[in-house]
Parts: structure tokens; C-alpha cells; sequence
DNA sequence: TTGAAAGCGCTAACAC
DNA sequence: GTGTTAGCGCTTTCAA
């Protein structure tokens, strides 16, 4: 690659000071009293060597590199990629770059990669951690970096955090399917169970069983592997649905993948929706909508969520302060035919 | 934010050079001669004071970023996410990062981008263009700046590219469908038409139907906005159908975007596929799976172009070569059954 | 075995 | 109006 024209080429053939061409790049040449004339001729050179200031040098005097990390399990599934998207476009009106890495659920990949954008300088960053202990962000929180938790809460720290009421949000699903007469709804939750947002998902399953006084039974809670969710679930559907089975009525996805793999295994089985079975999923994504019949959804204000992640890390990169934000928002049930 | 250790504070703690510790942290101690002890004691207080290297100012001095960017139309699109997540993986193996930005089509935000990523010192960048002039592109050829096209070709460039037979693949799907037995089929094109990937779709579509001898008609070509898919689909859709109108027996589309309106649409309007209208989707996304019926698609082999994508990239910065590479893949038309 | 010094390209404090 | 100098944190000769 060749090598660029920096500052000093500019200076020297023009007989002037780096200052003073930087003054002049940086719009800053008129509080600095720079005469119009000089300005031009700064401007006009640098535009006929196609000058390119070299952002890396500047963020090392200023010590910012424009540059916020998002970090989350996989930016192909469709609610990652979405939030990406709105978080890409207020940061891009901020003049701030994304990067976006994902962990596959490794909580040693995503240590790894904190720690990079770390070393990076990113100026702040943006996760949904499946970290198990809180330990890396506290330490995080001593460092006064500044950061914001999205999705997943993590217990036993004062952080900001930006999400959705989940168990709220999935107690009311549930109880619209016992409310349409559904009695034997089975769950599928997936692993890692123990992330915030699966784990109150999963409470709020149980409360609305409970309070409806419905009949519990450890065989309709089903835990499917991140790894394999296809085999697993189509396997779980099997055994719940053949005759002599625990019989259900409902089935209530936890995720957006999970929910695809119970429509697929629908397919191949042959079971009608919702004749046979009544069908609820946490996260809405495009293709519930094309589906016969159209599934029923929680829907999260992915926009508003980013919107408030963004506001807050800004916030906290401008001015740090001790007090940390926590914003819940409220999911909506989309009513469509799968109920 | 708390400002980092930096080398000379090892130093100074332990009264020796920056150079040395510079050395042993980099694993280049035993070639330089550091004895043991010194660099047991300098591994030993780097960890205890949680030392992280400043990435910017290393790069900063060796003119590297071990960044890459991606610029397509919108990361949200699952097409360019999967594709942003196999790139991330390749170049996660021999340590970058990526940054993605979505364009939406916006020839001047583009521009924007890539000027910004220059500036950024990025390493090199992989780019959908939506340009229609390839001239900033050669100018980033005069430069030796490293960069792959995907996706899309610009004309007039000799620059590496990695992309599909889109007019063949088109072609033979089209084929497909006037094999078994339509004959007025439709196609749905958008715009912008100018990109090389839409326009030799449309292109097999016009010869697929020319060599078959069909009538040809420009009512059955229809060119939507990239900006309002849903709704003009759902017009054409209306109109092409309603009784005394053109007449259809079969619909091609272009892109996963218009096939998702174009679904959405026949749920919409009751029609029923493959017996009212058969369906032909280009680029193959999930939910293609999950209708039904599920959508016969031409599937493109993005892992490759990814592959492919990244090794010509590295190359390139690893030791940049005159002659460029276009490598041209085949997707592969997923029979299902909505024909 | 180790260290001093230069320099990557930029900005900011402080002269003149 | 303009220039000098210092320094961000790092690596890399070259010298001792």
C-alpha cells in the first residue's frame, strides 16, 4: 500500500507549520486568527495530494478511536442483525464506528474479546454477555470503562442495563394460551439456561401455570442444546405428540431459533397449527408473518432498546458518572393465527 | 475513563528500559537475550498491575490496524448477515476485526464509508458496492489500497472480485419453470436495476424466456423500489392477477427482500402456491423453509464467496500483487415446493 | 544482557 | 498570524 501523505508533507512543501495546517484541516483556523489567504493555499494543496488525515495517530493524541464494539452470541440470527442495524445507525450519527463480534455462547470468546476491544481503545462498548459471573465487568466498572449490558441482566452488579420485562412479557403469553382454553402447554427453554433473560422467561412460564392452577410436570419444561436445537427439538416434539405420550395442547418457543426449529419439525411431521397444537414464541421475526398460519409473537422494541443503549453509553464515554442507568421496557403480544 | 498503564510505567516500576519490556511481553525476549529472571519479573508485575497494550499506538507506529471493514446495503438483510458472520469467523482465525456499515443503497453515504475507513487505517476492505461508476474504486487501485469486490461487479475495473453466475443461475431457473409447463411467467426486479447482480438476473430471465420461444412482454418485467418493496409488490401483485389483467402463471423474484413482500402479498390476497401461481425465489433464507408450501430458491454459496473473499483480501495486504482475481462461484436451485 | 533514541502522524500549550 | 516543542504508547535500530 503506498504510503500516505501526512501532515508534515503538506507543511513542508508549503513552507508552514504542521500546526498550522492542522488549524486550517481542523476548522479551527479562523479562532486561531489564520489569514484566508494561507487557509486556501492549505486547502487547495491538500486537496490536489489527496490528503487523508490518519485517524489512528489522532486518536492516539486524543486518546479515542470513534469506535464502540458490540458483543453478542450470533450476529446471524435475525435479533442481533436487527439491533445491529439501529445501533450502526445512531452511532453513525455520532461519527462512531461499530464493530460486532459474536461468541457462539463461549464465555472464554467473549472474555477474549472484551478484552481486545480493550487493548483496541474502543471508546465503550455494547454487550449481551452469557458470562455466568459478573466478575470481568466489575472490573470493567473499577477501570471506569464505559459499557452497557443489553438482553441480559448479570447478577450482582451495578452496571447499565438496557432490556425487556421477560417474565412479565412470557407469563402473559402463557396465560393467553390458557386463557383460549389451552391446559397441557408444554415450554421449550434452551441452554445456557442460566442467561437472565431464558431464566425469567422460564419463570414467567411456571407463574402463569402455577396461578392458573394447572397441573405442572417437569416432562412439559424441555431444554434444548444451543449446539443442536434441529435434532433436539424435533426429537422433544416426537416424544411429547405420539400417542401414549404426556399429550400437550400448546407449545411456547423461548427464542426465535427455537421457534424455527419447532415451525420446521411442524413440516416434517405433519402437525397442524393450530388444530393440533396452539404455537407461541418469544421474539418476532420477519418470517412469522410468512408462515400458514402466522405465528403468534412477543415482540421487543428492539429500536427503543437501542436507542437507550446508545443514549447511555454516549452519556457515560462524554461524562462518567457513578450512577448507573437500568431501563426495562415492555414487550407486545402480537396476535396472529397460531393461537 | 481511568487512564492505562502503559509500557514506561513497567519500566520505571522496575528500573529497566522500555525496549526490554517491550521485548519480553512480545515473546521476543529469548531471542534478544533477556535473561530469565528479568522476565519473570516483568511477566509477573505486568499481570499484577493489569497491564493491556495500547493496540492504537502499536499500530500507529507499524502502520497496521488488524482491521477490515464490510460494506453492503443493510446488515439486517439475513443475506449480508450471514455473510458478515462467516467473514467475522475467517477473520477472527488470523486476528481482525470487522466493521460493517450498511449503505442503503446510498451512493454518497457509500462513498462516505469507504473515505472514512481509508482514514481509519483499515487494513483493507471487502465492499457490495452500490456504485455506479467504479471510479473511487480505481482510485483505490492507484493506491494500492487492498479491497474485494463481492456480490457485485463494477464495470470497467480489473479488481478482485468473488461473486455468483447470476444470468446462468437465473436462466436455469426460469427454465425450471417453463419446463414444467408455465408459460407467462413474471419476474420482480428492483431497483436499483444498474447492479450488476439484478441486472444478469434479469438478463437470464429475458433469455430464458426469448430461447424458449415465449412470448415476451414488458407488462410481466416489473421493476420495484428498493425503498417501498411491500407496498408496490403488493400492487403489481394485485394487478397482474385480477381478472382481465395480463395474466400470470408464475412468479420469479430477484432478491429475498422482494420474495418476502411477494409472500406476504399471496397470504394477503388468498393465492394459493403452486396452484394459483408457481414461485421462484433468488438467494435462499430460512424462512423459505417454513412455509408452506416451502419456497423453491436458488441458494448461493456464501461460506465460499466468504472464504474466497477473505483469502484474496489477506493476500493482498500480505503482499499486494498487480494481477487481480475474479473468481465466479455456482449456486445451486433448492427444489421445494412451491413449483 | 540491556538501554537510549528516534519516530509513526497528530494536536495542544505556549511562545514569538 | 505563525511556529516550536512536547508527547500520546509503542517498536526498532544501534550501541554499550
Amino acid at each position: 500500500m503506498k504510503s500516505n501523505v501526512s501532515l508534515s508533507d503538506i507543511a513542508n512543501a508549503l513552507g508552514v507549520s504542521k500546526t498550522l495546517v492542522s488549524m486550517v484541516l481542523n476548522n479551527k483556523a479562523d479562532e486561531n486568527g489564520i489569514s484566508k489567504k494561507t487557509q486556501k493555499r492549505v486547502l487547495k494543496f491538500a486537496k490536489e495530494i489527496n490528503y487523508k488525515p490518519n485517524l489512528m495517530a489522532r486518536g492516539l493524541r486524543m486518546g479515542v478511536t470513534n469506535t464502540i464494539g458490540l458483543v453478542v452470541s450470533d450476529i446471524a440470527n435475525p435479533f442481533y442483525s436487527k439491533m445491529a442495524r439501529f445501533i450502526e445507525d445512531k452511532l453513525g450519527k455520532v461519527n462512531y464506528h461499530l464493530v460486532i463480534c459474536s461468541t457462539d455462547e463461549d464465555t472464554e470468546k467473549e472474555k477474549k474479546i472484551i478484552r481486545l476491544m480493550r487493548e483496541k481503545q474502543f471508546d465503550g462498548i455494547i454487550v449481551s454477555s452469557s458470562q455466568k459471573k459478573s466478575d470481568d465487568f466489575k472490573q470493567l466498572l473499577r477501570e471506569d470503562y464505559p459499557f452497557v449490558l443489553i438482553d441480559r441482566k448479570l447478577k450482582g452488579i451495578k452496571a447499565n442495563f438496557v432490556g425487556i420485562d421477560n417474565r412479565e412479557s412470557t407469563q402473559h403469553a402463557v396465560e393467553h394460551l390458557i386463557k383460549t382454553g389451552h391446559k397441557r402447554i408444554a415450554a421449550f427453554a434452551v441452554s445456557p439456561a442460566y442467561v437472565s433473560s431464558i431464566k425469567e422467561r422460564i419463570c414467567g412460564y411456571q407463574l402463569a401455570i402455577q396461578e392458573a392452577g394447572l397441573a405442572t410436570s417437569e416432562k412439559l419444561l424441555i431444554e434444548i442444546h444451543f449446539d443442536q436445537v434441529k435434532q433436539e427439538v424435533k426429537k422433544e416434539i416426537t416424544k411429547l405428540t405420539k400417542s401414549g405420550g404426556p399429550g400437550i395442547d400448546a407449545i411456547f418457543a423461548i427464542n426465535n431459533n427455537i421457534a424455527v426449529a419447532c415451525l420446521e419439525t411442524f413440516h416434517d411431521l405433519n402437525i397442524n397449527i393450530p388444530k393440533d397444537l396452539a404455537f407461541i414464541a418469544f421474539d418476532d421475526i420477519d418470517a412469522f408473518k410468512l408462515t400458514t398460519p402466522q405465528v403468534t409473537a412477543i415482540d421487543q422494541p428492539l429500536d427503543e432498546i437501542c436507542t437507550h443503549a446508545v443514549n447511555i453509553l454516549m452519556q457515560e464515554i462524554n461524562k462518567p458518572r457513578k450512577a448507573k442507568k437500568e431501563v426495562i421496557l415492555k414487550p407486545v403480544l402480537i396476535e396472529r393465527e397460531s393461537v
